[in-house]
DNA sequence: TCTGGGGTCCTAGGACCC
DNA sequence: TCTGGGGTCCTAGGACCC
């Protein structure tokens, strides 16, 4: 039996759900982001936003240099979650096998529900129209017999897009592409690939044996496994928790003091508070530190009884501070993540939460 | 131009144990 | 005098994804 898998990804979603929920915004340029005094970055653009350049990622006060008659909404991700259930809802009507990758995204397997190309592509299709039925919303469809080729598929006919690869065709259809858009090339792979005269994701299938670790490591050889459309990962509908963290940046770089301590015990109770929403515990406070140069250090400490007291996690990580500030050190960022989970850490909720 | 915040996974060195 | 081999845990940093 073949195996076809999906991947759904709502089209520019954040702004998307922005402008369906304000019909004063549709058909102009919005961005969803925090403000450029907060040091804030774009979230999502919304497609009529693109044409200036605006991305995603890219500092805030840059992209309304870029362009100025945007409308910049502070990103409301309680909403969007909302509306991300009702889509995920959607899907697992239509099978029970979905991976939910983020709040806009997630693999579907249908192989239950669809055995050839042309039942495939009806099943992709009364997707879409169903989305855009019950919330108004686009998203683009990309199918084939693997992940792999189904998340390159939803990519490149987006927005509104539908692109179902031809079982026997994965390798045809991936060999033309930059290796850039295979999942796990990024830029730091990139330009070891490009160094060693790899462009093409059929540069790396045809690359000689033992060639992809070299120049990659472990993750070379799955590399190119994937390069010729080979991928049997599963989807899978529950996955395990492994850390919860929160951190900020500040608007102003700041000194070692009161300030940054209240900052420090505020991320302490964002996470202490969620570890036990979620009734976990963890045994390892991690303090992460951003320099006003953006050089970046953690420090961990572990201990044997696991915990969610806000007391015990703040007393830790003002210890992990104490050890590593020094007089003149400013700070642009502060965080606290707690690793090392006991507890019921199974979830069906996305892999990664918020983007 | 000035760089977010939520995550996962991997590597490498050192401590420690047998 | 020169000095194993394997396993596990901890720590720090970095690549990558959305």
């Amino acid at each position: 039996m073949t195996r076809w898998i999906l991947h759904a990804d709502l089209d520019a979603f954040y702004a998307a759900v922005e402008q369906r929920d304000n019909p004063e915004l549709r058909g102009k340029p919005v961005i969803v982001g925090g403000p450029p005094e907060a040091r804030a970055v774009v979230t999502t653009a919304s497609y009529e936003a693109r044409p200036f350049g605006v991305r995603s990622a890219m500092p805030m006060s840059r992209a309304l240099r870029l362009c100025p008659e945007a409308v910049r909404i502070t990103p409301r991700f309680d909403r969007y979650a909302e509306v991300s259930r009702e889509v995920m809802a959607i899907f697992r009507a239509a099978t029970p096998l979905v991976e939910p990758l983020s709040l806009d995204e997630a693999f579907l397997d249908v192989s239950e529900q669809a055995r050839t190309f042309e039942e495939v592509e009806a099943l992709a299709r009364r997707l879409k129209d169903a989305v855009r039925e019950r919330t108004q919303l686009t998203v683009s469809i990309g199918g084939g017999t693997n992940k792999t080729v189904a998340k390159i598929a939803s990519d490149m006919d987006k927005p509104d897009g539908l692109l179902i690869v031809p079982a026997g065709q994965e390798a045809a259809f991936l060999a033309p592409l930059p290796v850039r858009a295979l999942w796990g090339v990024g830029p730091k792979a990139e330009a070891a690939l490009k160094a060693a005269g790899f462009r093409l994701i059929g540069d790396l299938a045809a690359a000689p044996p033992g060639r992809m670790e070299a120049l990659l490591g472990s993750r070379g050889a799955v590399l190119q496994q994937m390069a010729r459309g080979i991928d049997d990962r599963p989807v899978e509908t529950t996955h395990e928790r492994k850390s919860i963290g929160a951190e900020n940046t500040f608007p102003r770089d700041l000194p070692d003091g009161p300030e940054l301590r209240v900052e420090l015990r505020r991320a302490v109770q964002t996470v202490a508070g969620r570890l036990q929403e979620k009734n976990l515990r963890a045994r390892t406070v991690v303090l992460k530190l951003r320099y006003a140069d953006f050089t970046t250090i953690t420090r961990q400490s572990s201990r044997r009884d696991p915990t969610d007291d806000p007391a015990t996690m703040l007393a830790e990580a003002n210890a992990l501070l104490d050890s590593v500030a020094r007089e003149g050190d400013r700070f642009r960022l502060i965080g606290v993540h707690a690793t090392n989970l006991s507890g019921e850490t199974t979830e069906q909720a996305p892999l990664f939460q918020l983007r």
